[in-house]
DNA sequence: TTTATTTCCTATCGGAATACTGGGATTTAA
DNA sequence: TTAAATCCCAGTATTCCGATAGGAAATAAA
């Protein structure tokens, strides 16, 4: 499963802003600061999530990013697909239509196992909602803190 | 998932070598033509294949490739990591910026995702040895074989 | 011994996707 | 009015992938 950079920056981005959450809009500069993402590139990258209904901007001076649904409302499944586009596409047909138009036969054999594999790899991302990945990582903040109090 | 080309390919040879099993070898081209690959990339596929250690070769005229393993110790997970790299363990190679601070948190996190995507992927081709593929396969041809007597 | 056949090795190429970078227009709080 | 932001459009660099090419090496058959 190849999830691209972009998709990555999103869930971090959005961790960011759950992290800062609530009232005042967060700019894309201050969360590329923080998360050590090419500023411009975030730019591309919350306007894409924007698109997709994960965010709401404020423009203008002191405007910037808020999450427009709830954490546990977004599942990495949600944002993968919207970032990536859908997960391993296979084309699907009908078996007689394949064989009309001339799928080889282990080409249609396989296409079986593609898809169990991509219900696979959507079982696992539905099933993680930002959320638990943010609880996730506020769990190893204390860790974390901890360490240093040993 | 991204599986390429490359790995698709091994997998059809591989079950056209078992079609025409055990004494002689197969030439690659006979393979080519039969599964519609081109045949100076089937090659390529091919001596990968040999170098993973899944068909021997046997080399100048009437040579040709044989299967060096029984179909049902050749999983599909086998032969894509074999073709395609390890299923997606690979840290992406992250900017000079980052390489020196090490992983962020979010990416910590991350990580453990990633690694779960992974191993419901392994699961599934783990799952399906060449063996079945090739049973799913004759059955395919005994229902085609059917439709024409109806 | 010669010849045809076949694998093996190395190199390259074009297209597509990915990861960025840049310029400037637009909006808006201060 | 100005500075700070998002927004829009465009271009660049790099990498990967599928495919092709030329020729060297091996070997069976003639």
């Amino acid at each position: 499963m190849k999830v691209s950079l972009k998709a990555k920056y999103a869930i971090m981005a959005a961790l960011d802003l759950a992290s800062n959450n609530g009232t005042s809009p967060v700019q894309a500069k201050s969360i590329a600061r923080r998360q050590t993402i090419p500023p411009r590139f975030l730019e591309h990258v919350l306007n894409a999530m924007k698109k997709a209904g994960f965010v709401e901007s404020v423009r203008g001076a002191q405007g910037g990013y808020l999450l427009s649904r709830p954490l546990s409302d977004i599942s990495l499944a949600d944002l993968v697909e919207a970032l990536d586009g859908p997960l391993s596409p296979e084309p699907r047909r009908s078996t007689s239509a394949r064989r009309a138009h001339g799928q080889s036969k282990p080409e249609l054999v396989l296409a079986n196992v593609w898809e169990q594999v991509r219900q696979a790899e959507l079982g696992v991302l539905s099933a993680v909602t930002l959320k638990e990945l943010a609880e996730r990582y506020a769990q190893l903040d204390r860790e974390h803190t901890l360490m240093y109090h040993i």
